[in-house]
DNA sequence: GTCAGATGTTACTCATAGTCCGTTGACTTA
DNA sequence: TAAGTCAACGGACTATGAGTAACATCTGAC
């Protein structure tokens, strides 16, 4: 799996531990509902400024984000 | 600072550790030369696939990658 | 059944990600 | 003297991400 689906799981592991809509998580980042859905589905190749805002609207941290099991190599 | 520049120098300290070139990582990672250059310098809004290719040519992980003091709040 | 909220998908424009050509300056070694 | 490597920069281009609208499809509640 690439980094591109990983990402997308992860937003959405994080995002459903706090209870929010994709479209609430979209609205605090400050970025569409659709755009959201596509890349949380892995559709989307999405930019550091996004990533950033994505992890920032989640409440976490980036080294917190990225240290998930997700992100291992082969799955 | 935002994750776009702590990326850049991320990257740079990795880069120099392994003893590459700018243009050696580049080439590695199958991305522009010129482009290297910016990327480290935190002026490019670099996207997922092509920091999984930066991140595969520095050979680790992108959990070890992001688990870093550069990527803390404040810094 | 229907209704509402949440999620997915397609298609589109426009801004920018990313490439390819070159140059320049700092530094090194001969 | 060069002559080499490396990092940074610029212009002109092409490929693709950002951002949105319209519509479809789920799901659970009633």
């Amino acid at each position: 799996m690439d980094l591109q689906k990983q990402f997308g799981l992860r937003i959405k592991e994080l995002r459903l531990k706090t209870g929010l809509s994709q479209e609430a998580l979209a609205f605090k980042a400050g970025i569409d509902r659709t755009y959201m859905t596509g890349v949380e589905n892995g559709k989307r190749n999405v930019s550091v400024k996004n990533i950033e805002r994505i992890i920032k609207a989640l409440e976490t941290s980036i080294p917190d984000f990225f240290n998930s099991k997700l992100f291992d190599k082969h799955e």
